[in-house]
DNA sequence: TTGAAAGCGCTAACAG
DNA sequence: CTGTTAGCGCTTTCAA
């Protein structure tokens, strides 16, 4: 039975009219709180139906002081990493109550600032972020909030209140002691310009140590500016192999630039990974059909949203240290020689 | 200047009493409403920054009956295709003080139909959502919700209020218009085997159509569940042509499938498009960088969400027939035979 | 240009 | 189990 079409927004009041039943116990029944009769239940869930009630969680909101709304802010929708993220957060927050609410910055901080004014002014349960660097006064806001904040994503910095991640620091350094032990020693990195993607940045910066380590350094970069495509991919690694010819290994910021590397270089009829190696970061499966696999680091992205949400809805406690750092696995695929000996 | 963390969420009030300045006006300030002098204004801004002093949207909006919120009902997140259509929405509501709130369905009916309860209660300014197909309580609630509606990528069909979109039945036709005239008669069909993507089906059953116009019925189909991914697109592309070998074409239900497709024929060493050809659907740059281009339809993602905010956002205003359907563009790729003489 | 009063639609707290 | 009362923090409306 649909009910013609409202010229004014069905209120409690209504629904307590057609029923005749108080308010007070519409809201009840509406809300599963309190013992209701079922014959009373039965009375209002009929006439609300009947008269396609949709409650005002506006004003439920105000007299309740109570928001079943988590903001989620990130960087980007187009990125392959954000919706994993999301997933994990969605899946987790299903059977809480809660609903995420997501805010996209575009990398950039000042937006940033102003996505989160505008959701913390919805008073939400929560907020998760991503990443560590917000302007002061960002980082103000959320402190004043009063309400849990997780960062994620990355755990190399100082957190507001809790942090859930990787240490890209770590994942860098280990893909070079990787790329090191397999014996290529000529190495070239093709990454992102962008200022604002410090976990990208901190990722090249714990790679440079990881070779330093070794006395080895990276014999070229090459910088890129946008989205991520195959075809970037190739045109950068057509680009950088031009520049230094004899480079004997790739590491990209992303798979998905890998992969674009990885069909250049199999385009070439380069040996891989006898010739030349090739690595990514993420480990997305999207592009798991590719001729070979391309040799990446798991971000653990599910996870990582997975155990945020289970923060901000209550689930889990916050260890002492406020950082709960998840390990990023090698994903060893089919483009890194095996270690000699 | 950091203010200490708050133990009680800051009212208008604590801004008027740190401030000297009266409720009322302490709200025009923060509004930018009504005239207020320059001296009075500065002294309330300046409190209010010293406090953190954040508004509470909740109690606006029950007292202004206003709330600068769409809300945006899509299936998936995952799908590559849903992001595009959010970037058109955000860019075309970045001007306008409305803000998105994205929901996901997962492609369940039910599922929308909490998702929209849920979004309605917020009561926003207005929604745009995915598809035509809704439960009848979803369209009830929608219908007298009394705000703009917009049902998006999607035109073959009844509306609720306003449709923006393509129609897949004419892209599955023309599709195989095209693959007709280039001369392929053992046709193919990959696709999702999800009853709910409405779209796919309806694409499908346009080509078919097609084909039929010319006495051809598709000689093999193959389906699949779950999300795309290159791998999903070999395996079943093997499959298929297992079964059926001597197919001349192969027409995916989406691009991701489409390339793990190509790359399965590519390795085989088949020779395209002369042996065979391939088409997917939508458009995706993200695989501009494969081997050689995937014929595809581009499905203008962006644009349709572009439209989809101009009408709720009131800088359009809907056409007579509440129908703005968009052309999906051929893009011939190097996967189909250039059309005989 | 500023302020005072009333109330948005709901729920907490209490009373019966 | 059900109802009454009093706000939640803002903005609307009206008056000064």
């Amino acid at each position: 039975m649909i009910p013609t079409r409202a010229r004014r927004p069905l209120t409690l009041r209504d629904v307590s009219e057609a029923s005749g039943v108080s308010e007070m116990t519409v809201s009840r029944v509406l809300r599963n709180r309190g013992d209701v009769s079922a014959a009373t239940r039965e009375k209002v869930l009929t006439a609300a139906k009947a008269l396609g009630y949709v409650p005002n969680k506006i004003a439920g909101g105000l007299a309740s002081q109570r928001v079943n709304l988590v903001a989620v802010v990130i960087p980007s929708l187009s990125n392959l990493v954000f919706p994993d993220v999301l997933g994990g957060i969605s899946a987790e927050l299903d059977d809480t109550g809660l609903q995420p609410v997501i805010g996209v910055t575009n990398y950039s901080p000042a937006r940033e600032e102003m996505v989160l004014y505008d959701m913390l002014s919805w008073r939400p349960t929560g907020v998760i972020l991503a990443g560590l660097e917000h302007s002061r006064a960002a980082r103000a806001m959320l402190q004043n909030s009063g309400i849990p904040v997780v960062e994620i994503m990355d755990v190399d910095g100082e957190g507001i209140d809790t942090l859930v991640g990787i240490s890209h620091i770590r994942a860098g350094r280990e893909m070079a002691a990787r790329i090191l032990a397999a014996g290529y020693r000529r190495i070239g990195f093709v990454g992102t310009h962008m200022p604002e993607d410090h976990r990208a940045r901190k990722r090249l910066l714990g790679f440079e140590e990881g070779l330093a380590l070794e006395g080895v350094q990276l014999e070229a970069r090459e910088y890129y500016q946008g989205g991520s495509s195959l075809l970037k991919g190739r045109e950068l690694t057509e680009r950088i192999l031009t520049r230094a010819p004899d480079l004997d290994f790739l590491y990209f910021s992303n798979d998905m630039i890998g992969a674009g590397g990885l069909l250049h270089c199999l385009d070439k009829g380069m040996d891989i990974p006898g010739r030349i190696g090739l690595a990514g970061f993420n480990g997305v499966d999207l592009l798991d059909g590719l001729p070979i696999r391309l040799a990446t680091t798991d971000a653990r992205r599910v996870d990582v949203g997975r155990r945020a949400a289970r923060l901000v809805s209550g689930k889990d406690v916050a260890p002492e240290n406020r950082i709960i750092a998840l390990t990023p696995t090698f994903l060893p695929g089919d483009t890194i020689r095996a270690v000699p000996g």
